[in-house]
RNA sequence: GCCCUUGUAGCUCAGCGGUAGAGCACUCCCUUGGUAAGGGAGAGGUCUCGGGUUCAAGUCCCGACGAGGGCACCA
């Protein structure tokens, strides 16, 4: 005789065990159509389970967040059901729930076309329409062993065998179909209607690159088809802001085929990387860093020594001449400490922070490059503060400040942190490690910031800190870090004189704040889709005339600002000023200024913003002020769209 | 690196066995026009590269390279 509690206090008493759909039902029909799922102290169980004993419960439908993650796992366990009418031999591996979608890990002999992800996803269409109950069945490890056996799933066979026998294991049956899952599930396809598959790709088995690849299908789910349909219109609208397209059509960049992975900056990306370059090489020199330029080819057995050779040798490109074999610095920080290794330091030097722009070569897989996010040479704003362990704190802490101080310069407010602890291939005892990662937690925590731990993703010389930003996709791309190392200064022998006159090898700081400017860039073409704010934008201002009579006047206007220092063009062609208008608004210039009879008369110039607004005729002087306040204010502009 | 898709004019794309096509851009001519495309003419391609099938190959097959989407990797 269960007494049930529902989340507004009111209790209800029940002759028999049970299930989270009665209990709707009871309440009022409306409700009970829309139940998914429920949660009997606090824990989530399918509508169809009965409930034994006195429970608080509370019933989910797509309203609700778990809703929406239980309608797409039933998605998941669909395309099993209408994948294995359609090709009875594929075999079925997992299917997770995903950001905003869900997805099936499959085998099958043949590779799965666009073509028969149509057929899949019509067929999902036609078995949703049946309206039919999804049947929960709550079996021992044993007996879901042998039913997959029986099924020839291998895969659910696995999976089986690696829950404890002890455990019970819930199958949910689809019609014929069976399938294997935590759940909870929806109790009928009535609740599922609004999805699209959308890829279908590899991916390995257990995501180990040593086993067999499956093919994964794809797809999206929501609550409502206007959901669904806001959902397609955010990823239409995220892939015009590809950076890749922007900066073809702006023509900041290009990549060819004889050099896959690196990119040739064309004369107006180039303009945004020295202006970034230059704004990081100010913030830096505020700070006590001093900057450096280092060798790009490095005799290998310096790598040997820092340990890279070891542990990176496939991943760095390498070159001889004269019988020595030299490597193309992946990174900066070896070289870094023979800077330091010049001169004896004293601990009153320290900290001592050495700041490079330097071109970096990795040889990353071909699989993984992408646009300006992934290459193989890159420019980092890096940095080694060489320090005691007692100044590490302050120094992160620091850090931490300038990285926060910097990004707001940008406009990013979403910025997401996350500490990665020692990996298993690493250098360094486990109490170097304990004490490294300490210190980056505490001054975290000092801050009051919110982090994630990621275990055992940390450098091989110790662990970091990782600033995080998300693109347009929703992709999240690791810019800022810091890094700990107690290790390399020793393997390079790097020593200063302490206060008691004794040798002592410093600790070494490794951070960067944009991370590569290329990935950064990269970020922020896609962050402004290319209205690059006026402190950024290639070309700030043009100057353009109505007929050629204007030219002259034109001519002189442009010289006037190029000489004070701004970034003009001026457009004389034979065209109608509605035409060059429209070119230097896709061009996404920031100002536009035009130049007819009138202005020559009034001695004015007419400015207009690539966002159509017509600021009216002013002096060139008011407008230069107008334009300095814009540069002025960086990227720190929430309108900027 | 692995799986799938893909590579045609400067760009975006059509053509899918029978001697290369469109729009935009480009060049020239006309037009001097007041805030998102004025008009006309012309030029432009070893169809990524290398093999093969065929009387005949952008078009079909194999391979290489690049690109796209994932997976794996990311000091």
């Amino acid at each position: 005789m269960p007494v049930i509690t529902l989340p507004d206090g009111k209790q209800k008493k029940f002759d028999g065990p049970i299930t989270i759909l009665e209990i709707a039902k009871s309440i009022g029909p409306g409700l009970a159509k829309a139940t998914i799922a429920g949660t009997v102290n606090n824990k989530l169980i399918d509508a169809t389970i009965p409930i034994e004993n006195d429970s608080s419960v509370r019933i989910i439908t797509s309203k609700d967040s778990e809703g929406l993650e239980i309608i797409r796992h039933s998605f998941a366990h669909l395309i099993g059901h209408a994948v294995k009418q359609l090709y009875p031999k594929a075999k079925m591996a997992i299917g997770p729930v995903i950001e905003d979608g869900f997805y099936y890990d499959i085998y099958y002999e043949k590779p799965f076309t666009i073509e028969d992800l149509e057929l899949i996803e019509l067929r999902m269409q036609d078995l949703i329409k049946l309206d039919y109950d999804i049947i929960v069945e709550v079996v021992s490890s044993e007996k879901a062993r042998k039913t997959f056996i029986q099924i020839d799933e291998p895969y659910k066979v696995q999976i089986v065998k690696e829950i404890p026998s002890n455990e019970t294991i819930k199958l949910y049956r689809h019609q014929e179909y069976t399938d294997m899952c935590r759940g909870p599930h929806v109790p009928n396809t009535k609740h599922l209607r609004s999805f699209k598959l959308l890829k279908v790709s590899g991916a390995y088995w257990r995501g180990n690159s040593e086993n067999e690849m499956l093919q994964r299908i794809y797809g999206t789910a929501w609550a409502s088809p206007k959901d669904l349909k806001t959902y397609l219109t955010k990823l239409e609208e995220a892939e015009k802001r590809d950076h890749r397209k922007i900066a073809k059509k702006m023509s900041l960049f290009h990549t060819q085929e004889e050099a896959p992975g690196m990119i040739f900056w064309h004369q107006k990306g180039w303009v945004i990387y020295q202006v970034l370059e230059q704004f990081i090489r100010d913030t830096l020199n505020l700070r006590g860093y001093k900057e450096i330029k280092t060798p790009q080819a490095v005799d290998r057995t310096l790598w040997e020594k820092s340990g890279h050779w070891d542990k990176f040798k496939s991943d760095m490109f390498t070159t001889t001449s004269e019988n020595r074999e030299y490597a193309i610095k992946p990174m900066n920080c070896p070289c870094h400490v023979q800077v330091f290794n010049q001169g004896l330091k004293s601990y009153r030097d320290l900290p001592i922070r050495l700041a490079e722009f330097g071109s970096c070569h990795r040889n990353e897989p071909s699989g993984s490059l992408h646009g300006l996010m992934r290459v193989r040479n890159f420019v980092q704003d890096d940095a080694h503060i060489f320090c005691t362990e007692s100044q590490i704190q302050s120094e992160v802490s620091d850090f931490i400040d300038l990285v926060f101080e910097v990004y707001k310069s940008f406009g990013f407010d979403s910025i997401l942190i996350k500490l990665s602890t020692r990996p298993e291939k690493r250098v360094g005892n486990d109490e170097i490690w304990d004490k490294s990662e300490r210190s980056l937690s505490e001054a975290l925590d000092a801050k009051g910031l919110d982090w994630d731990l990621l275990p055992g993703e940390g450098a091989f010389y110790g662990p970091k800190i990782e600033f995080s930003l998300k693109d347009c996709l929703g992709r999240v791309w690791q810019c800022g870090t810091i890094q700990v190392d107690f290790s390399m200064p020793e393997r390079l022998n790097a020593t200063y004189i302490s206060e008691n006159n004794e040798r002592k090898i410093p600790v070494m700081l490794h951070r960067a704040i944009l991370g590569s400017f290329e990935r950064f860039i990269g970020i922020l073409i896609e962050h402004y889709a290319g209205h690059f704010p006026a402190w950024l934008a290639p070309t700030q201002v043009v100057v353009m005339g109505i007929t050629d009579r204007n030219s002259p006047t034109c001519q002189k206007i442009s010289n006037q600002l190029m000489q004070s220092g701004y970034r003009v063009e001026t457009d004389l062609r034979n065209e109608k000023v509605g035409f060059k208008i429209r070119e230097h608004t896709l061009q996404k210039v920031p100002f536009l200024l035009v130049i007819g009879d009138k202005e020559e008369q009034e001695k004015n110039v007419s400015i207009r913003t690539r966002e159509g607004k017509d600021l009216g005729a002013m002096s060139l002087q008011e407008f230069k002020s107008i334009l300095d306040h814009s540069i002025s204010l960086l990227g720190r502009v929430s309108d900027i769209n």
